[in-house]
DNA sequence: CTGTTAGCGCTTTCAC
DNA sequence: GTGAAAGCGCTAACAG
């Protein structure tokens, strides 16, 4: 009901005007600002090929011409035209990234990251984004392609299953790195956040603090990195010597904060209610929370509760969330400076993996379990 | 203490090999996808000038020409050379965007709509920040304009006040629009949210809900968003002829939870409590919120609380967050349009104006003031 | 040390 | 209907 907008348009000078009148355009107002190296070589009475090398100060070129060149390119503001250079270089200086989700805490901490490595080595970053979606996944790959980007950073679809239109750019000689999201259908190096370890740790942390019938709300099987979770999940109790309760591992169909407080309901309602919760996602752990709340369930003490991805959400929910970060940042920048080693020459593996360590973020839900007396067994490790 | 990082390399075939052997580029691996129209003209016997014209099926083109050449030009998979394009057309089909952060809620919605907006003309975009620094600004604006974007889409930083440098890029005929944090110094569009309505909009909803003693935690008064609230706060209260009470307006340093948590401790331990607060940012309010629950003052019932910009945040803190939405994605959206119409020869006037409404997002911690026997009066309006 | 030449791939007069 | 030719701005052999 407050769906609409509304508009106000104050009228004076036209600040586009030139636009309207593209047959001054060559002669009255763009050129000023676009002096050639062939003006300053016809100014100085020499070729165009030595202005070009004395601007770059060619070894070969005389001293005094290296100067005069570059005082009247100085004097005359003389920028090279980038569009000719990409041209002739074949070359644009552009990488391309494309992700499923820009609004999105990890993605754009990628992006974040990626573009400040990118632009430190004097490269632009086009983006895009695929919303999970096969179709705009492709329409974003192949609009980079035509537009000329120089490589590809890419953490695909959920949909993305082979690939091919990726392996088109590849084919096209453009180098692609993928991020988080990966298929190994695509021969190219990958930087993955390790998501096993980061659930084996988070899983761990639970245990040492003293809860031991921990259920796992987990992601889609289709995806990689929910996999790994759950493996990781597995691993860190089987260390512990704790046997997983199959019941206990729920399925979110849609990764939010509902489906938290779903699972949770249900699990704590039942015959056999865990003691702790690992979720797939700080949002789905918010639910579990809330739920908790609810039920005036101490957290941490009577349950422990971890979330996954560090998001700002975490860090002011009360209590405060645990969970682990991903490092989305680094990932950008680590993918970024591969990208760009490759294209300043380096051989890269198209295997290489490189996997960042998540950071456990300990903060209040997580907890030492308070200790009752038929259960002080359960202490293991130390906190 | 978690910060190290560490590296897999699995060794095996080199996909980025072509590019150590620099010498077996242009031959053997490369030109295989570079079909010209050149190589389609030769095959078919007639003038490259022909072909390009066929391939538009320019009407003085014989139909059977057209047909042949782009028989053969799909069956070569021949991809027109874009960099060429851009060099001939002096038009790269590439806008630029800059903002202060990318990981931010309201911004990368920004970035969203705008990214999808472009990509529907055929446009990339080009993304970078600027942390809210002047030089980072210069920089990712000098870096756009020298790669050649046709346009420049900019919500400028805290730190930017004439910014020459975008007036150097609307010297060389770069048309730009600007967004949300904008300056008028810059005979630009514009693209804002009504901070002044929104603001309205929520204090007003507070009134009607039967508070009267509304605190204000404002940003600084450099920025031009800050103080639109603020003004908005105070001609909601006017005009429902409430005296503003000078003590309850804080001024926050850093836009952070810990500043509302501080602020509404200062205030309600004081001699003159509020029992309402109305906050620059939802992550003030939460600290706010932090500090009533703290208490166990009631929310709403006790006190009412609004933020603004609905951060997921807001959604899922308990009770729920009332707050203002902005309606990022539409401001990307709406200045992208303008960008791109006056890129495609409309004449936009430079002090274009585009407001975009606020949405007032009513949840659970605005809620009806608990009636007290004297204070019955107090209650205006309707919910 | 410097100039000449050729050409990147495409578009666009201007002829025929 | 089609082709020839010029040129966008720059670089890089090659030849002096």
């Amino acid at each position: 009901m407050h769906g609409e907008f509304f508009l106000i348009l104050r009228k004076s000078s036209n600040y586009f005007a030139p636009y309207r009148f593209p047959h001054l355009t060559r002669t009255t107002m763009i050129d000023k600002s676009k002096v050639t190296l062939k003006d300053i070589a016809k100014e100085l009475g020499i070729s165009v090929s030595t202005a070009s090398r004395a601007l770059k100060a060619h070894p070969d070129i005389a001293k005094e011409t290296v100067r005069a060149v570059k005082e009247l390119a100085e004097k005359y503001q003389y920028v090279p035209n980038s569009l000719a250079i990409s041209f002739r270089k074949k070359k644009t200086f552009n990488i391309g990234l494309v992700v499923p989700e820009i609004v999105h805490h990890f993605f754009s901490n990628i992006i974040s990251g990626a573009i400040a490595t990118a632009n430190q080595s004097g490269y632009n970053v086009m983006v895009s984004q695929s919303n999970d979606v096969l179709q705009d996944e492709k329409a974003a790959v192949n609009a980079m392609l035509h537009s000329g980007v120089d490589g590809l950073l890419i953490s695909i679809s959920n949909e993305t299953v082979l690939g091919e239109h990726i392996q088109e750019l590849m084919h096209a000689g453009k180098p692609v790195v993928q991020m988080d999201k990966v298929t190994d259908h695509l021969k190219t190096p990958q930087v993955i956040v390790d998501d096993f370890d980061g659930a084996y740790q988070a899983v761990q942390h639970l245990i040492q603090n003293g809860y031991r019938k921990i259920a796992h709300f987990r992601g889609r099987p289709i995806v990689k990195n929910a996999n790994q979770r759950y493996f990781g999940y597995l691993q860190a109790l089987k260390d512990a010597g704790i046997t997983p309760e199959k019941d206990w591992v729920k399925h979110c169909v849609q990764i939010n904060e509902a489906e938290g407080y779903r699972f949770a309901k249900e699990l704590l309602e039942g015959p056999n209610p865990p003691d702790a919760f690992f979720c797939i996602t700080d949002l789905v752990a918010l639910g579990v929370l809330r739920y908790l709340k609810e039920q005036k369930i101490e957290v941490p003490g009577e349950v422990g509760l971890m979330g996954f991805s560090n998001w700002k959400l975490a860090e002011i929910s009360s209590p405060a969330l645990s969970t682990v970060d991903q490092h989305g940042y680094e990932i950008g920048v680590r993918a970024t400076q591969m990208l760009l080693d490759s294209l300043a020459g380096a051989s890269i593996s198209s295997d290489a993996i490189t996997e960042i360590k998540t950071n456990l973020v300990i903060r209040e839900s997580s907890g030492r379990k308070k200790v009752q007396q038929q259960t002080q067994e359960a202490l293991v490790g130390n906190n």
